[in-house]
DNA sequence: AGCACGTTCACGTGGCGTGAGGGTCC
DNA sequence: AGGACCCTCACGCCACGTGAACGTGC
């Protein structure tokens, strides 16, 4: 499964695999859409994952009818989307740990009220 | 300043006040990127807030280059990111909130272990 | 009665996709 | 040597802004 992630294709085949003109393929470089990588003869080579954002801008632009600052601008505002949400949802998760943590520090303390039988409360 | 967010400008002036031209504002209402109201006579009437709206879509489209497309698409995004963080806040503030009631509910819980105190301290 | 409003249509410009031409790499 | 890559230029189409024409309201 690592080097399927790691697939590279050269700019037809992208091309062909997101459904774009290659030549369109060179412009969305040209204005920082994707970054492919290039050999040492500076073929482009495009990954999975640049291919997956090449069909990702291929919505934006004929369903929903971005122009291309549009993209570029929604990409972004969705990427921080994304991490607000995630950051709700740990800092959510947080809160229940550090509510149980609270409960967790009452019980220990409420046992020194009974010395007797703190040693065996104690364990664990 | 409660009448003054009531100000209402019919097309001519709310295009001045946003730099625009009258007929791009009836083209944004036809898109849906402004609503403005509307007396019997069918005249629009913008208030400040649209004015307001205007100016932002002035800037998104002019100064970032979007198309009305992006426009409608960024408000909508903003608007969201806007309430996440929002959320983020209120229940950041809401964890707090909740610890110092679990710490208070401990505390009262505490006293039980002194009978002859707890009178005295349980009042409040 | 006149001016600013309403709508609809037409034109110009610019962004974007597509293709052609010419050079380079495998 | 040929095919696919590289880049640049040119054409065509569509979105958008702007203006004109014509009717209506204040």
């Amino acid at each position: 499964m690592r080097s399927r992630n790691h697939a590279v294709y050269v700019i037809s085949v992208a091309a062909e695999l997101a459904g774009m003109h290659p030549q369109t393929l060179r412009i969305y470089e040209q204005k920082g859409l994707v970054q492919p990588k290039r050999t040492a003869g500076n073929t482009r080579l495009y990954s999975d994952l640049d291919v997956e954002r090449l069909r990702l801008i291929q919505r934006l632009t004929s369903e929903i009818g971005l122009n291309l600052a549009g993209v570029e601008r929604v990409l972004h505002l969705e990427d921080e989307l994304q991490s607000a949400r995630r950051r709700l949802d740990r800092l959510e998760a947080e809160m229940r740990a550090t509510i149980a943590e609270v409960h967790r520090s009452y019980r220990r303390d409420l046992v020194l009220y009974r010395p007797a039988q703190a040693p065996t409360l104690r364990r664990q």
